[in-house]
DNA sequence: CGTCCACAGGAATGACGGGCGG
DNA sequence: CCGCCCGTCATTCCTGTGGACG
């Protein structure tokens, strides 16, 4: 079973380069922006407080690994000079909620904290009061900011850019990684300008830069001569005409790497990328789909359902309908109408449903939602259910009965 | 140019399971 | 074990609104 495997060619060296939370020695074309952020944590070095900064920038534009790296060799510099520094990084997404990035706060001065039962506020006390006695200057990046803001409110960074004014022997500074750019519009402007003192954009990669940052970690990843050069140029192009997305063209060309790999073929080539990228997108779908909770998957369910009626563009009533029946058929009580219309807006930012809100004039207001995948995709995942997969089937009575008056 | 549809989406509130310290 | 607090999910009540129609 393992000597195919094993004696196959192999096509990678060391796949783990390729993973995007590997931290390479280089980041090409992020030269200035690491010099720059050098230049503004370097006063912390000499005891002193450095700015507030902020980051901003799409997905796989390198913010985080720019940061990270400048940060270890911050770190390493601080031990040559005996500097007190310390650090904390915490992604605001992975973390959750407001308690939880205290929570991580708090650990990484070596403070214990209970995962629940205090009070936000008392965790933020043991915070402060911890980070004061450890006499040091303190640098806290918060990862992905723009999630936690726009789920709790910026209570959270008004508190931490407060920090310095109760602070006796220690000092405080923040990193706030963004990926929305119109982040400052939630921000309260007081908590924005202090945060903010210093900003920094990063823009996305064009192809010919993603070429270069594919090229640098295929020399480690890949055996000799085993990546064509066309698969790596399609890699950095599909990436670049998405968002200029690193991350997306890393696995793009991980994954035609095994690919390629699994067929056994002595070269990674265009059409290893193709399938990758089908497979990649089908992978994310999929386990998306999985993960859903039953409400969730229903509403799913019943835009399908309207889809294989013809009606491509479903607005709320519509799937309200349709859900309700649905969930009658099956036993649940149906959530009301309102819940439906935020459970549509999270499988939006999912990716898997469209919504956009129009307006029929006379007519009302709506949001037109669309199926994001194909119909047969749901089809597999719902029918490998044993719950639900008989209600793919399902032929809801509101859509046939009456013949639909829709313009 | 006002009306009025069919919702959007915010705010307040509550139920619930889980974990704490005492 | 209790009382408290947490986060999450959900409901209820609500005000807001783009633009076709009359």
């Amino acid at each position: 079973m393992f000597d195919r495997f094993v004696g196959e060619a192999h096509i990678f060296e060391d796949r783990e380069v390729l993973r995007h939370d590997y931290l390479p020695e280089r980041l090409p074309h992020r030269e200035e922006q690491i010099r720059r952020i050098g230049e503004i944590v370097a006063p912390v070095l000499k005891g002193a407080r450095c700015s507030n900064v902020f980051i901003y920038g799409k997905t796989g534009t390198g913010k985080t690994a720019v940061t990270k790296h400048v940060l270890t060799h911050l770190e390493i510099k601080s031990k040559e000079f005996n500097a007190p520094v310390k650090f904390c990084y915490i992604n605001c997404r992975m973390v959750g909620s407001e308690y939880r990035v205290f929570t991580g706060l708090c650990q990484s001065i070596g403070v214990a904290v209970p995962f629940t039962g205090l009070s936000v506020g008392e965790v933020f006390e043991r915070f402060r009061t911890g980070l004061d006695s450890s006499k040091s200057i303190f640098i806290a990046v918060l990862d992905e900011v723009d999630a936690l803001i726009k789920s709790r409110g910026d209570t959270l960074l008004y508190e931490l850019t407060r920090i310095n004014e109760t602070l006796d022997k220690s000092k405080a500074s923040l990193v706030g990684i963004s990926n929305d750019l119109r982040l400052k519009e939630f921000l309260d402007p007081r908590v924005f300008s202090s945060l903010s003192e210093e900003e920094i954009v990063f823009r996305p990669y064009d192809a010919s830069e993603l070429r270069n940052i594919l090229f640098e970690r295929a020399k480690i990843a890949f055996s000799k001569g085993v990546l064509s050069d066309s698969a790596l140029n399609l890699c950095a192009a599909l990436a670049a005409a998405e968002h200029g997305d690193a991350r997306r063209a890393l696995d793009l060309l991980r994954v035609a790497g095994e690919v390629a790999e699994r067929k056994g073929a002595a070269v990674v080539n265009e059409e290893h990328v193709r399938e990758a990228e089908k497979h990649i997108e089908h992978n994310r779908v999929v386990e998306a789909l999985k993960n859903l909770t039953l409400h969730s998957k229903l509403v799913v369910l019943s835009v399908y359902h309207l889809k294989k009626a013809d009606i491509h563009q479903a607005n709320t009533g519509e799937i309200y309908e349709v859900y309700a029946e649905i969930c009658d058929e099956l036993g649940v009580t149906p959530l009301t109408q309102r819940r439906l219309s935020t459970l549509v807006n999270e499988l939006d930012s999912m990716g898997l449903l469209n919504a956009r809100v129009i307006s029929m004039g006379r007519y009302g207001r709506t949001k037109k939602i669309r199926l994001e995948m194909a119909r047969s995709l749901i089809k597999d995942v719902f029918i490998s259910d044993n719950r639900l997969g008989r209600l793919i089937d399902y032929d809801p009575k509101c859509l046939s009965k009456n013949v639909r008056n829709r313009g």
